[in-house]
RNA sequence: CGGGGUGUGGCGCAGUCCGGUAGCGCACCUGCUUUGGGAGCAGGGAGUCGGAGGUUCAAAUCCUCUCACCCCGACCA
């Protein structure tokens, strides 16, 4: 391709409303621009990456037997009614109305609709196994689309589904697909890792997240250097550092005006971790509910919502109603409130509220003076022992880049997907869902893979393979050697870039690191002299001088 | 949804507090010079200052309402 037939938009100065380096190179170097909140455009180089990322996840989807579908974006409402998800998805989902006044959404995922098909045609086990793919539009009206193309409110996915007659089966087509994933990245060039995640509102049983590692994600994933253990917080097991408790008997103590656990902590000299968090929740299925969490760990409000189910924070006058005290003073011990405790609270003795005005209790012994259900509610954090292997854990922040859920029966039952095994009886279809978000390879490449002055592709991502800068392309040998080389890389099959344009060497040489390109072909009078051009390494920097001749066999084509 | 911030030529910004001719840099167009890391000189085009209403002799600037976008949090199949 030559310059000067390709719209590449670059821009001198970072965008002002952006924080992601990501959002900002892509901006800059002309890969994407914006259309409004969550909405953007992909320009040709950004289109380019994005169709490199399609390819390497079809080939490899195709790798495992799975097949190519298109599924509609415009999806009737009763499907969605009949799964549930019409009532249990809030306003995320994108919802209208047809001409005759028929509800109707925008697809946000496809577990209704390859469901729905696979009711329609699958009969008998001899059907199965099937596993389904697309890359595809999706929909959500996002609370708050931010960093750029990383959480936006349309974008392609990748989403795969398997259809199986048994549990083996979808362990098969589970496995498959890490294996699929596992040369996706991989080919993609990114750092990524898999971790365990919670299935949330998928209703699976097992799940899994792919992770790039990034100050820009969203995520945070514990990791285990000893075993390899690794999770997403949302669930991560951890032992928290023994705790410091105070020896003492069980007796309430005076701490005026002291409310938080910092002010306890410091009036009473003793470390936080000798301490139990209460919080008051107010459940849908339990009521009010006392949280508790080791004073120097905080709680995890998905562990909480798992452990009671979907919560909200009581106000001042529900805690005083419950339990007869202003925040501040709320304990475990002498009510009727359901209460659910930390696991790491199942040694030692505590200090928490005594349910008292300016009055706090010591030696609490969990188990003992109240008897709660023990969960694993604290978040995982760095300096934690693993809880498998017990070597120090340490935490990361990460961009998801895939996932991939045991879905069981929960769609096909509602859907009546079923088949007649080979005794004829009829079964509901086991079922797994699987996905990537191709844009977010692409921004997690650019997090990862970038310098002061730009964008530093993985090889199978970057728009071309090759940049070829002719520094004066009014010097008719500079523009022949130009010319020649375009011609001999592309008919090698190399997707060659050709700054054709009539610009000053400066401007070639800065809009060339921005775009990222991983190889730069250099043709200048000073080189020609001596009868060579230089391929430079974007990543390093690194220049090697070879005769024209030699550039193909130099860069492996 | 709660909190914070920003809207001024294509982009980045100043001007707003304290009302009085709409500015700067880059980009763009023309010409000449220049040509290995975002060139120089000269000339030129381009903005109803997010929108609506109000106060005033006079509003980018003050007041009211509203819209959009960004950031933090809540939320997130």
């Amino acid at each position: 391709m030559r310059y000067t037939s390709l719209f590449v938009p670059t821009l001198r100065d970072d965008p002002a409303d952006s924080e992601a380096i990501s959002h900002k190179l892509l901006m800059r170097a002309g890969y994407v621009r914006q259309l409004a909140a969550g909405l953007y455009i992909y320009l040709p180089l950004g289109w380019r990456v994005l169709e490199k990322i399609n390819r390497i996840m079809k080939e490899e989807m195709d790798a495992i037997g799975a097949q190519e579908v298109s599924m509609p974006v415009l999806q009737p409402a009763d499907v969605w009614q009949t799964t549930g998800r019409w009532d249990e998805i809030g306003p995320e989902m994108f919802r209208l109305k047809d001409r005759s006044d028929r509800d109707m959404c925008l697809g946000m995922t496809h577990e209704e609709i390859m469901t729905w098909l696979a009711a329609l045609e699958i009969r008998s086990y001899r059907d199965l196994p099937q596993v389904w793919y697309q890359i595809q539009t999706k929909l959500r009206d996002e609370a708050r689309p931010k960093s750029g193309i990383l959480r936006t409110r349309e974008f392609i996915m990748k989403d795969s589904y398997s259809f199986d007659m048994d549990t083996e089966g979808l362990q098969k087509n589970y496995d498959l697909h890490i294996k699929a994933y596992n040369k996706i990245y991989s080919r993609a060039g990114l750092k990524f890792y898999m971790v365990e995640s919670d299935p949330g509102m998928m209703g699976g049983a097992m799940a899994h997240e792919y992770m790039a590692p990034s100050p820009a994600g969203e995520d945070t994933v514990a990791i285990c250097e000893g075993c390899g253990y690794m999770a997403n917080v949302e669930l991560a097991r951890s032992v928290p550092p023994a705790a410091k408790c105070l020896e003492s008997p069980y007796e309430e103590v005076h701490t005026p005006e002291k409310r938080t656990l910092q002010e306890v902590s410091g009036f009473l000299g003793i470390d936080p971790s000798g301490f139990m968090k209460s919080l008051l929740v107010i459940t849908e299925e339990h009521g009010p509910v006392l949280a508790l969490v080791r004073g120097d760990q905080e709680l995890h409000e998905l562990k909480l919502q798992r452990a009671v189910g979907a919560f909200r924070h009581a106000n001042k006058d529900e805690i005083k109603d419950h339990l007869g005290v202003e925040a501040g003073f709320i304990g475990p011990v002498g009510h009727e409130i359901m209460t659910v405790a930390d696991e790491s609270l199942k040694e030692g003795a505590y200090i928490s509220g005594a349910n008292k005005k300016h009055y706090h209790m010591k030696g609490i012994v969990p188990g003992e003076h109240f008897t709660p259900k023990w969960h694993d509610l604290h978040e995982a954090r760095d300096g934690d022992a693993c809880s498998a292997c017990g070597a120090p854990l340490r935490t990361e922040k990460c961009i998801e880049i895939g996932n991939i859920f045991k879905l069981g029966t929960r769609y096909s039952e509602a859907l009546k997907a079923v088949f007649l095994d080979e005794e004829g009886l009829e079964k509901p279809i086991i079922m797994g869902s699987y996905g990537i978000g191709p844009a977010r390879i692409m921004a997690a490449a650019v997090e990862q893979g970038h310098d002061k002055d730009g964008i530093i592709w993985p090889a199978a991502l970057s728009p071309f393979d090759v940049q070829i800068i002719p520094l004066n392309i009014s010097d008719e040998e500079t523009a022949k050697v130009a010319e020649q080389l375009y011609k001999e890389l592309k008919d090698a099959g190399m997707d060659v870039l050709l700054d054709d344009r009539d610009l000053r060497a400066g401007v070639k040489f800065k809009d060339a690191d921005l775009l990222g390109v991983p190889k730069h072909i250099v043709i200048g009078g000073r080189g020609l002299k001596e009868g060579v051009v230089e391929i430079k390494d974007r990543a390093s920097k690194d220049v090697i001088k070879v005769a024209p001749a030699d550039v193909l066999k130099t860069l492996g084509g």
